[in-house]
DNA sequence: TTAATATATTCATATAATACGATATAATGT
DNA sequence: ACATTATATCGTATTATATGAATATATTAA
């Protein structure tokens, strides 16, 4: 049995946070963008706020993605470097349009 | 909108695939190891071979694994070099021992 | 052809993930 | 205090995924 099992389990559930193609757009849409706030990303996914936000929750309960208040506002960032390697290698840098 | 979407799809799955723990073992140790067979495998992480088939697979409808036979054995490997960078991002190199 | 070994597939079921309407909270302006 | 805007949470129906026992297939040797 290999020993490294937490460290499995860690990464397992990191990518399975990114592992959603929701999430994988809200995330490559803030590396684009640099931060934004949930209406904007609602109105590029086109999907309902309730489900724009649980999809927030998960990747901030995994701090893949950071939230700062600002004002009415939530402002959303991607602070750990490696999430962005990991999205450059999947999906490149040049595919995002507002 | 993103326009992109086919791709976020297609990356999510990916990444589903990777995350799960037993998948990123086992991909994890055919990185180290270089190639391996499932006995190898199964006993490595003392799951039931139906287990670890199924992993297996769905490992290879992605293309993260790929089966060569060797009469009896199949023998497995990671052909896609993305993989190999992403594992290493999230573990490391130095975290498998047999 | 039969036996032995290695691996794959099927199936039943348990568990977890997802979507989205309804509702709640938080901040701001009047 | 009240209305407005932005975001979060809850309830629940639906769908997806994981597991392992049983069974099937493939390869080789005798």
């Amino acid at each position: 049995m290999d020993s490294n099992y937490q460290a499995y389990q860690k990464s397992a559930e990191l990518l399975k946070a990114l592992a959603h193609p929701v999430r994988l757009c809200i995330v490559h849409g803030l590396l684009q963008k640099g931060k934004s706030n949930v209406t904007y990303i609602q109105e590029c996914l086109d999907l309902p706020q309730s489900t724009i936000s649980q999809h927030l929750q998960k990747l901030r309960s995994l701090d893949i993605v950071r939230a700062e208040r600002s004002g009415l506002e939530m402002i959303y960032s991607v602070p750990d470097e490696r999430i962005g390697i990991i999205i450059k290698i999947l999906i490149g840098e040049d595919s995002y349009h507002e």
